[in-house]
DNA sequence: CTGTTAGCGCTTTCAT
DNA sequence: ATGAAAGCGCTAACAG
């Protein structure tokens, strides 16, 4: 800041220009990497370097209508789901030039929309949604109004907008053939833990049965809306109530976490009496006792993705292609 | 968008001027909640519901000086102490009209000094720091002028700059009668794991080693900078390296769950046999068996009242001031 | 290669 | 209560 008149001036291009006996326009083409002669090159360096000059970038977004800002909607950042596709999307958007708004939005529809407004009203360049929970956002047409002909994308649910792509993770496929592992292990008393209720976890149920359906075994499934004691709560529910019980798969690697947890508690070994079967294989999977075998839902992978063609999308890139992941069963201790 | 010419042209103030047949002035002052006229008041709500206008905030910014932005910086989000504060930065700050931009760090500084130069170059209203490695900046006086006049808030680490306010949790403090109670609970022989080595890890350290000093017993600490498996692997080195050993303090939660495992692998009895208490007390505890006893050092807590300091720096509020926190020791099952 | 000028969409005097 | 006009800091023709 300059001081004048007792008053904090802003160093702006003005400022340099004036120091580096130049005008604007080239002190706005230096900065934006145009040719300007090494000469004045060299003035307007020592003058930046003098006054710390810090270019607007608002002003420029103002003006050229890019801010490099990309809002990255999430349920829950606290979940290590969100929190790992948060940080690798945001890597690799940084690495561009490129700044992330993270928005924790709970899933809920008024918070969703507070969002999307907010990053409407700040000019972000696009917006990536993470989780299928997004998909429902669908039915609200006045929300796919609004950002119709802005770059989106999601991951595991599309949206129907003019420029929106998605990276999908096929999470069905994922439990149908972890269940399958459990079947030929010779496991016949699988039951399912369903946290929650979006299309993504509707999808997983729907693996998880399909296996069973195959080998003629009866689906049970039990729901939780709590992610951190839904796990451990269920469990010991199913251990009362199911007389047969010989593993247990879940929709998230913490639920799982909490059914060991039950399992131990109750003097079940598991990956012996009772399997479990997590599902994201993050790294929380290797701190349990037995270490929980998890169906690997590349969130790593995905969310790399999602930032590059949402990157390709901005950079003009044709060619642009939504994109289906497949999962993989990590095994380690617990089935 | 409005077509116009073929061209997608903005809805701005001016649109609504023209259809509400006032000024844009006037429609400036509705937005901002002055005094304007019953009758234009409502020409301007139908105008704006026509065209689902949202008012320009990078344009509003560019001349209030004031984005509602804030940057917060974190280490790595994917850690759940980081991803809990920013998690409670930005219920606070969203709830009050703010936005928050979320920077992974890495700890190191050259990202640092990147992320700062982008939050002022997109002129946040400030920048709230988490964690105590931030403080290092101190040693780096251009970082220092730059946002010396920008207020910011940190959590266990104070910056040198103008308007800085900190909320501090007395890690020390908290690790010290975690040693305590393990002294008072008839263990003497009383391991620690530090993981990395920034201010905070010391504070820890030093806890540990005034109540063991006080006690006479000698400190032992294992270093890893491993943050998911070192717990695991120190304690593997432990069992083999310490003749005495019936306890473990570790500085942060996911070391402790680490070393559980160890110890459970090589069939000590957690909580019988050897002690084992974490920090942060996050929601994991519950989930590793036996429930993993854990100075709760008030993330929530000190999340919330940075944001509100912040806040009340950026509402021209004065009495403010630096604030300490006390942890607290959370009993459960493994020590 | 460089300077002049006209905006970007908004707020804010200053008149009326 | 309202409108006209200036200006926030920058980019982008345009002319040289």
């Amino acid at each position: 800041m300059l001081k004048e008149k007792g008053v904090n001036m802003a160093v702006t291009i003005y400022t340099i220009a004036k120091e580096a006996n130049t005008s604007i326009s080239t002190v706005s083409r230096y900065l934006n990497n145009k040719n300007v002669r090494p000469q004045t090159k060299i003035r307007i360096e020592k003058a930046i370097e003098k006054y710390h000059f810090q270019p607007n970038a608002i002003a420029k977004g103002l003006v050229t209508k890019s801010t490099k800002n990309i809002a990255v909607l999430v349920v829950d950042i606290r979940l290590p789901h969100y929190a790992n596709a948060a940080y690798f999307i945001d890597r690799e958007l940084s690495q561009k030039g490129y700044r992330t708004i993270i928005c924790n939005t709970s899933g809920e529809l008024e918070v969703c929309k507070k969002y999307v407004d907010s990053a409407l009203q700040i000019n972000v360049d696009g917006i990536i949604f993470v989780g299928s929970i997004f998909a429902k956002l669908n039915e609200h047409q006045d929300i796919i109004d609004k950002i119709d002909d802005l770059p989106c994308v999601t991951t595991n649910g599309r949206l129907n907008t003019s420029r929106c792509y998605s990276i999908d993770v096929d999470d069905q496929n994922g439990i149908y053939n972890a269940t399958k592992y459990l079947i030929e292990k010779g496991r016949r008393n699988i039951k399912y833990i369903q946290y929650s209720d979006n299309l993504s976890a509707s999808n997983k149920v729907k693996g998880y049965t399909r296996a069973l359906d195959e080998h003629n075994l009866k689906p049970v499934i039990y729901q939780t809306n709590d992610i951190f004691n839904g796990g451990y709560l269920e469990t010991l529910k199913l251990i009362e109530n199911e007389e047969q019980l010989d593993a247990i798969i879940t929709g998230e690697d913490i639920t799982s976490m909490g059914a060991i947890r039950a399992l131990l508690e109750k003097n079940i070994l598991v990956g012996k009496e009772c399997d479990v079967i997590g599902f994201n294989s993050s790294d929380y999977c290797q701190l349990s006792f037995p270490a929980l075998t998890a169906v690997d839902n590349k969130i790593e992978e995905a969310s790399k993705k999602a930032a590059h063609i949402m990157i390709d999308i901005l950079e003009g890139k044709d060619n642009l292609s939504s994109l289906k992941l497949q999962p993989e069963l990590k095994i380690r201790e617990s089935a």
